[in-house]
DNA sequence: GTCTATATGAAGATAGAC
DNA sequence: GTCTATCTTCATATAGAC
């Protein structure tokens, strides 16, 4: 038995446009629950068959192996987060400060909304080939190149003040990463209320004037 | 083969206290390495037996079973990281921001320092029994416990201004965490280097005095 | 402490009937 | 589209010699 839960989500959520209908919807659902739960290496086509209500062959009529189930999953992840940073971003206006705050806002709503979905795209991205994975590895670059340059254009224009405009990425993209393994819609905040406050952090962590004198 | 690496470091380091003489050490290294590349669930004892130089059956020599081995990096990952916390923090004076940054820099030093360590003990955490994983998260729930202390501290007196402690540790715990997965000594960075930033990014987080009639 | 050899089970995937 | 049955490989772990 195992002490501790991998993420504090219980339900798989997939949006309806993800969800293909009939059995491949069922097997993907199923999929993306155990892959959250125990990891891809660890989850079983057996398993998967079983909570789909299915038998393991008839897996393989909808799916050709294991692995395409997991890059679709990745696949719909990054293309749900990549659309919605994007759509929010481009509803903002022409400040950074706007910009960051829905670009902030969006990624952690996602990892509030979807949270094994967002698990699963990022911790099991590594083991996919470079052919079952490249879609994905593109949507998630272009995410994070927006990322960097908002940031970019907010140093630019004199309004964030960091070091580096990279580890601000990071450190940004990193925090509401992180989001999607603890909140679960039984914790006592709003999705949006995590949203926003994670938004003003990232305002903090850029906009503040420091003293040039003091070396960072 | 695969394209994306699931983190950015090459090798395995451990502790000298940590490391054992011997074949155990050999393999603790080993499978440190396999276990942050692909892993728990996708590392096999043969290929530890391969990488320690050792046949399988060796291994049980020494641990009597693979979970036994990701215990105890687990729980000499979490060890380091709460002696590393507690010490900074015990050296930094009273100032809840000096112990934030004391705090901080010592976290994410931890996590370039030691970035298979860091990612091993947290992304394979869930697969230890409450047995096995006992010792591991008793010493997380102190570090995590410390910083909230901090924090609730630096908003008493009145020099911190966030709306939610838990959320602030979130964030800065966070943050900090998904260093060990892009670090690597070949970074530009030094590592003192990205902890200062972190820590100044923590502080920032944290104090910033904000008009109460905003909402936040 | 390390080895060879192996027990035992479960993994991903396929063949072919219905 | 789904099933039963099975192939083949690889997994963790053990027995017992040196």
């Amino acid at each position: 038995m195992t002490l501790n839960r991998r993420l504090a989500a219980k339900a798989a959520r997939l949006l309806p446009e993800h969800k293909p209908p009939g059995s491949p919807g069922l097997i993907l659902e199923a999929a993306l629950k155990l892959f959250a739960e125990r990891g891809y290496a660890a989850a079983s086509v057996r398993e998967i068959a079983a909570a789909s209500g299915l038998k393991p062959a008839t897996i393989y009529g909808h799916y050709p192996s294991k692995e395409h189930i997991l890059a679709e999953l990745c696949r719909v992840g990054h293309e749900e987060q990549n659309r919605s940073v994007r759509a929010a971003v481009l509803n903002s206006g022409a400040d950074p400060r706007d910009q960051i705050v829905a670009y902030v806002r969006a990624h952690v709503g996602m990892h509030t909304s979807f949270p094994m979905l967002a698990v699963v795209a990022n911790a099991e991205l590594h083991v996919l080939s470079a052919e079952l994975g490249a879609a994905t590895f593109s949507l998630r670059e272009q995410s994070e190149r927006l990322l960097g340059e908002i940031i970019q254009r907010g140093l630019d224009r004199g309004v964030f003040h960091v070091p580096n405009a990279w580890l601000a990425v990071a450190a940004i993209g990193g925090m509401g990463l992180r989001v999607a393994y603890w909140y679960s819609p039984e914790y006592r905040l709003e999705p949006h209320e995590v949203a926003d406050v994670y938004a003003e952090y990232a305002l903090r962590i850029l906009a503040v004037k420091t003293d040039p004198s003091a070396g960072l």
